[in-house]
DNA sequence: TAATTCTTTCAAAATATTTTGAAAATTTAG
DNA sequence: CTAAATTTTCAAAATATTTTGAAAGAATTA
């Protein structure tokens, strides 16, 4: 496999995966071209190797940009605007386990919390409560762990862990 | 809020939940109606709640039960079939986490190993390789958190885990 | 076996999401 | 300030996904 083909395969895979992820197809292949690429690059560049519209790439830069995942750079002596990523991989996963636990975690525990509250007064509402509260410590659990990726500056205790369950 | 108020909003807060994590709206409807039922339920009755149609109905029943999220149970001297949703919620998570693992993981895994062999002769190879091998090692986390979530069958080891990043 | 009940399938319709592209807004240079 | 370059916005178009409903298929009963 030459180097473009990979490229191309990467750039595309990510794209198909994220679209399992509730993540566009642009936006993937957006973050995907920058993460590869050792040079900045401006919006013409991407538009021209992705092959998408002007629209949707500014778009889906900006959303990259409010995920913390790539940055705007400016050349000197250049008008446009260029844009890099973030290239410390642990970095992304530890901004992207942020994200998705402030749009995800945080409303689903702020509803269970209000849902465990009703009064147990009949099986189905006994039954309701009792998933409310096992729902509650699984998302608790998913919560932590996503705090745990977050937290970790120091890979130490992460490899431990991963030690155990090997 | 009334029983019905709470049922109808953890329904339909699962259902919205779901179309970002890119599951449709029935599914997790479904899901979450069996999940707080304490009887086995028809599909009539499920069609009803929900105001789905026949079809939508049975898809996604079964795409429940491909998951291993819901059991088909047959009731003496019924001839329809009734449906229960797994009731203990760590096996449920257990099970969700063993589906993403084999669908989403696994397939990244293989184009990962594939990528990382080609030859690093140009900046552009070597940082492709560079960001390929991170990849690599953070979706290796992933795995591995899976699987810890998988294997899990004593809470022990995870409420260790959890404790240390409290 | 035939009739009845129930389940599955799948093409078409409905809905939701993404993308486009041109106009408006903004920024910079002269 | 004006003109040119660049970026953003957003309604409409394209695309993708989900849902419907009726027909076909299975299972059960008499």
């Amino acid at each position: 496999m030459t180097f473009e083909e990979a490229k191309d395969k990467f750039i595309h895979t990510w794209g198909t995966l994220a679209t399992q992820w509730g993540i566009n197809r642009s936006m993937a292949q957006l973050h995907a071209l920058l993460l590869i690429s050792p040079e900045a690059m401006a919006t013409e560049d991407v538009m021209e190797q992705l092959q998408i519209s002007r629209g949707n790439a500014s778009m889906n830069l900006r959303d990259l940009m409010d995920w913390g995942l790539i940055f705007k750079v400016l050349k000197p002596g250049e008008r446009r605007e260029f844009f890099v990523a973030e290239k410390d991989i642990w970095k992304v996963a530890r901004q992207v386990a942020k994200e998705r636990r402030r749009r995800e975690i945080t409303p689903v525990v702020d509803v269970l919390n209000e849902l465990k509250a009703i009064p147990a007064d009949t099986p189905e509402a006994q039954e309701f409560q009792r998933v409310m509260a096992e729902l509650s410590n699984v998302v608790g659990f998913a919560d932590n762990t996503l705090n745990a990726v977050i937290k970790a500056e120091e890979n130490w205790l992460m490899g431990q862990f991963l030690k155990v369950f090997r």
